[in-house]
Order: structure tokens, then C-alpha cells, then sequence
DNA sequence: GTAAGTGCAAACCATTTGCACACCA
DNA sequence: TGGTGTGCAAATGGTTTGCACTTAC
């Protein structure tokens, strides 16, 4: 892939995955990809153009569908969406004081054996882990 | 402890736990040892005598603080309950076409050192499969 | 030009909260 | 009897939807 400034990188992105690339949505990405943790809808609005919810989550929904963000629920009150452009699968660690997140790079998927539960096969899985950070302790 | 009928012994482990034991709880730990997976509060209204939800989502908060149910996220859109009354800690694999959910014993807990990541503790974790059955494949 | 994306307003729906009444200890 | 639990109704808040307008291709 040729060296190209972000927003054309994800125009280019976004084409070949067959959605438009719209200012909008390059904005998304490029937004997404400041964010250091998991972002909720509301903070995404703060940081972006056109700060429409419906909007941001339509087009969360399709981008997650092409698999270009990954939406998480870190709490059960609203869901988070990070970038997955260039990043390998991976899990959180969540203080539940402050908020800080880490990544975690253990999953168990391939601990688990769909045959023996009467499975045909597994296609997903979350995993989410909640603590306290050490300036929170 | 000794052998009582199911209502006998749930008011004993509420009183235990200083909790009331009230009908409508008793009944509510009876309802949910029926079942064999985590059950929505909705199912949950239509198998208790009083489905009223929010006293069924604050007595459901107060026993699962009590350590007596669990609550479960399996998909984003609602919240699902099972009795964690003498159940061993799991997880759950559930079919995306049908619903149907099985437990499983893999846990990642132990695979994750918190001081690596900059925490102090680790306080809990969600981890949820999700897959077609073979019913559905 | 046309289909897909966007914005606004309203609808949805699980969950929460206020308050008066009922029940357990 | 006192304090917690319950029921009803209303509020809350994240998410979804209908529809007319705009934009990318």
C-alpha cells in the first residue's frame, strides 16, 4: 500500500470495502484513530465534523460490518468503538475506578472445542476484564 | 444444611445473607433454578407472580450483589439472570440462529497478570462465546 | 442520474427512580 | 411498629427509525 496522508488511505479503504467514502466517514476513521482506548458515541461526537448520533451509529454499524472499527461494551450502559485498521485482535482491561483502559492480548478462543458442546462452530466472542489501575489502588 | 423443600431452603439462604425473605424473592430464586439458561427479566415477568420490572430488576441487583444470582450480557440489547446458588463460576456459549446456550468451563482468568498491565487487581471479567449450534448449522 | 449517506425529529425500549402502600422481622 | 420490599407511573437515556435532503460515483 502506497504512503498516502490518513484520509486518503481510508478513502482508499473504504472504497475497496464497497462503502463511499464520504467526508463523514473518513472523518470517522481518522477520529477513531486518535483515540488511544475504546470511545463512546457521545465522546465521538465532540471530535467529529458532522456530531449527528443516527448518523455515527449507522455508520459505526456498517464500518464494524466491514470490519474496519470494533464496537465493545465495556459496561452494560453504552457501547464503545475503537479502530481496527492494522490492529490484531485483542481484549481490555478496565479500571473500574477511572476508566483507564489497557489492551490485553489474551483470548481464549482456541481453549474452546465447539464439537464438544454441540457446537458446529464458534464465530465470535467477548472478553473484558475489569480492575483496579494501579494510580486508582 | 439440611433437606427442605426449595422455598424452605432459598429463605434460609436469604435470611442467611440478610435479606428478607419475602414471597416474591423466594419465588424468584425458585423460578430461576427452573431454568436451564440465563433468562431475560421479561421471560423472568411471565413465570413469577408479581412481574412487576422494576421491582424485579431491584431484587435481581440486590441478589446478585448477595453473590445469589448473576447477571449476563449475552447480546447488547438486554440483560439475562441465572441462579448462581450452589453453580460453579462459567461461561456461556450461545447460538446466534437459535439462542440456545450451553456453559463452559474454559476461563481466562488466571491467564492474565495484572501487574504487567499497570493494575493493581483484578476484579472481575464478561466473557461470552457466541456460534452456531448443530441444530441450526 | 441514482443509490447510498446524512440530519433532524420522533419513536423505541430496557432500565431507573419517586412515592405511597404492603409486608417481614 | 419500623424499616425494607413492592407496585405503579413517570422519567431517563442509549439506540433506532421515518423521511426528506445531499452527496459520491
Amino acid at each position: 500500500m502506497k504512503r498516502l496522508k490518513p484520509s486518503d488511505r481510508y478513502a482508499a479503504i473504504l472504497r475497496e470495502k464497497g462503502e463511499k467514502a464520504t467526508k463523514a466517514r473518513i472523518g470517522l476513521l481518522v477520529a477513531l484513530e486518535r483515540e488511544r482506548f475504546p470511545i463512546s458515541i457521545k465522546e465521538l461526537g465532540t471530535k467529529v465534523k458532522a456530531p449527528d448520533p443516527s448518523t455515527l451509529y449507522r455508520s459505526l454499524k456498517a464500518l464494524a460490518e466491514k470490519g474496519l472499527v470494533r464496537e465493545i461494551m465495556t459496561d452494560k450502559k453504552e457501547a464503545r468503538y475503537e479502530i481496527a485498521i492494522g490492529r490484531a485482535h485483542h481484549h481490555h482491561v478496565v479500571c473500574t475506578s477511572c476508566g483507564l483502559m489497557k489492551d490485553v492480548r489474551v483470548c481464549p478462543e482456541k481453549a474452546i472445542a465447539p464439537a464438544s458442546l454441540g457446537f458446529s462452530k464458534i464465530t465470535g466472542h467477548t472478553l473484558e476484564f475489569f480492575g483496579i489501575c494501579k494510580s486508582c489502588a
